[in-house]
DNA sequence: TGTGATAGCTCG
DNA sequence: GTACGAGCTATCACAC
């Protein structure tokens, strides 16, 4: 059962009565109310707390109802923050919270923080982590909706003072009782992840959404030009070639020019006609001038579209995503608004776009990778001599693997054979079949079922590992990483295709979420060795971590501390974590992003 | 005018 | 209907 009591603080000195009567020790759940979700230009309307599971307090700063004179003066609640981010923290998502303090008020916590959200993710990953969800499934209580006190087009400083103090309550001692639930019912592995990793995690994420990364607007500019002629100019190609004009981007104009006005040959695909995709049009890359004409015009689009244009409405000198910390089933983080975890890197033309992303002045980016962290990682839970013995001697993983399975044709294509195993290799880690495999590369399917076949024969305890755990999967109805990170998975046993799927999710989340647990320990090594959470805000130290792109770091550094700091990071990474094979890191440096790798 | 689904593409 | 994990943009159909 959840019961709350909630009283505003408009006033000074009760404001100081209360906190100054808080056991130092003791945890405070804090959460502040903002006029928007963006944390770097929001203002904090308000913040709520709850120290003993009972009573929440709002201390209100800005309400436009009520006038300045009723709200707590800003350098008062700075005062207040100060001593609120002197005790332990709790929250539901709390990096929101404190990077909106931190861009309202300069202050970030000097102890831990806790995260509700963050923990309910390490015990199921595939919940809702919504607090009112939540508080449903482990009170049978229902919060008050935001939608309920804040109209469409209007936000928190326009709810009324009783309303928005009840709500903010009611999310402080929510978000208190929810946490120490959460602790009651979680297992101790699940705890000691939560601990030692995922929430001080928090800062290492805070840290690197602060920083940010400076991009180069004039370069975007000059490639906005050229890459938008390009456009223009493809575009009249493809009209002439088609004999009509049509909106090259909608698929189906396009697929009624190609498949009916053109008369080109497909299989269809989907369940709305034909299919226009990169492998299609590929296929038909032959048969009419106007396909290679598409597929040069679909990657200059994509290229403005998606990175050049919204770069370019950014009017700083540096651009900041947001790290999702719990967007993922597998451990992973992802990266949203942009997302910087996708810039293209494959073809030429999109790799100008990391052209665009430099150091400031006098400072260089430094990238870290780890090499085949996933293939270490196989080679590590399966313990197949081969593959240790290839990374103990760092031999050529790819090549390996082909001259085991391809031991007496080597001599015709060696690069051919080298590429077909290293799309078996990357198709381990994802449960491949024989049907994609083929696909991927352009043989039969039986070809490739032998292929695989061949492999299995020469890694049987890379064969023994996978298939012990699939049935460890389905028996316990979850898997579980390198360090305990666990997903589950639920079987519905009469349907074949989803406990194929679910086994493929399980055994490809061993290696996917290994490597993140992994990039996850090292990130927190480096940020507190070279970052000092006390330098947050002002000036910062000689090297700063800016980005994580699953299994790479990318730091800003200064120059003539470059080569000193990036190998003491390399020494970090490498030996983080002690597997039965080395794990080694790939260094680069460069003024922009396009000089790295 | 807004929203959700679909198709397609970017990355690891 | 059989290769894993993400996010963004465009079009299109349909609602208001």
């Amino acid at each position: 059962m959840f019961s709350y009591e909630y009283k505003l603080i408009n006033d000074e000195k009760t404001l100081f009565e209360i906190l100054n009567n808080i056991n130092m020790e003791s945890p405070i759940c804090f959460d502040c109310e903002s006029n928007g979700l963006e944390v770097r230009s929001v203002d904090m309307v308000g913040f709520s707390f709850c120290a003993d599971g009972v009573h929440g307090y709002y201390v209100p700063l800005l309400h436009m109802a009520i006038g300045e004179d009723s709200c707590i003066r800003r350098e008062v609640a700075k005062r207040a923050l100060e001593i609120i981010f002197s005790h332990d923290l709790i929250g539901h998502n709390i990096k929101f919270d404190l990077s909106v303090t931190l861009h309202n008020f300069g202050i970030y916590p000097k102890r831990s923080c806790f995260d509700s959200m963050i923990l309910a993710w390490l015990m199921n990953p595939n919940q809702s982590l919504k607090l009112d969800s939540l508080m449903q499934t482990h009170f049978s209580h229902k919060m008050i909706a935001f939608s309920e006190i804040v109209p469409k087009n209007s936000d928190f400083s326009y709810v009324p003072l009783d309303e928005a103090c009840k709500y903010a309550a009611e999310d402080a001692v929510a978000t208190f009782q929810l946490y120490h639930k959460l602790l009651s019912l979680c297992d101790e592995s699940i705890l000691n992840i939560a601990k030692s990793l995922e929430f001080p995690f928090i800062h290492s994420l805070c840290s690197m959404e602060d920083c940010g990364i400076a991009i180069d607007l004039n370069y975007f500019s000059t490639l906005r030009e050229s890459i938008s002629n390009k456009l223009m100019a493809l575009q009249e190609q493809i009209h002439k070639a088609a004999g009509v004009e049509f909106n090259v981007n909608s698929t189906k104009q396009l697929a009624q020019v190609l498949f009916e006005n053109l008369g080109l040959q497909t299989q269809k695909r989907g369940k709305s006609g034909y299919s226009t995709d990169e492998s299609t049009l590929k296929a038909l890359k032959d048969s009419h001038p106007i396909i290679p004409l598409l597929l040069e015009y679909r990657e200059a689009f994509k290229l403005f579209s998606t990175y050049i244009e919204p770069f370019l409405k950014i009017d700083s000198k540096r651009i900041y995503t947001s790290f999702s910390h719990t967007g993922t089933n597998t451990g992973r983080l992802s990266s949203k608004s942009p997302n910087l975890q996708n810039i293209p890197v494959r073809s030429e033309m999109g790799k100008s776009i990391r052209g665009g992303f430099v150091a400031e002045s006098g400072n260089v980016l430094v990238s870290l990778d780890y090499s085949q962290i996933e293939l270490r990682l196989l080679a590590h839970f399966s313990e197949d001599s081969v593959l240790l013995e290839s990374f103990a001697n760092n031999i050529d993983i790819h090549a390996k693997t082909a001259g085991l399975i391809f031991k007496d044709k080597l001599d015709e294509n060696f690069s051919h054979y080298r590429n077909i195993a290293k799309s078996i290799n990357f198709g381990l880690i994802y449960g491949m079949g024989a049907k994609k495999l083929a696909q991927t590369l352009d043989i039969s399917q039986k070809e490739a079922g032998a292929y695989i076949k061949a492999y299995f024969a020469n890694f049987p305890s890379v064969k023994d590992f996978l298939e012990r755990k699939k049935q460890e999967i389905l028996e316990r109805g979850y898997m579980e990483t390198l360090i305990g990170r666990r997903r589950y998975f639920e079987f519905d046993m009469s349907n074949e295709f989803m406990i194929q799927a679910h086994l493929r999710e399980g055994v490809n989340s061993i290696f996917q979420g290994s490597a993140a647990d992994l990039i996850k320990l090292s990130m927190n090594r480096i940020f507190s060795e070279i970052e000092q959470m006390q330098r947050f805000g002002e000036s910062r130290g000689e090297a700063k971590m800016l980005l994580q792109i699953h299994d790479e770091l990318i730091f800003e550094i200064k120059e003539e501390s470059a080569d000193s700091i990036s190998s003491r990071i390399k020494e970090i990474m490498e030996n983080v974590y002690e597997l039965r094979v080395p794990l080694v890191c790939n260094v680069s440096k460069g003024y922009t992003w396009a000089d790295l790798k």
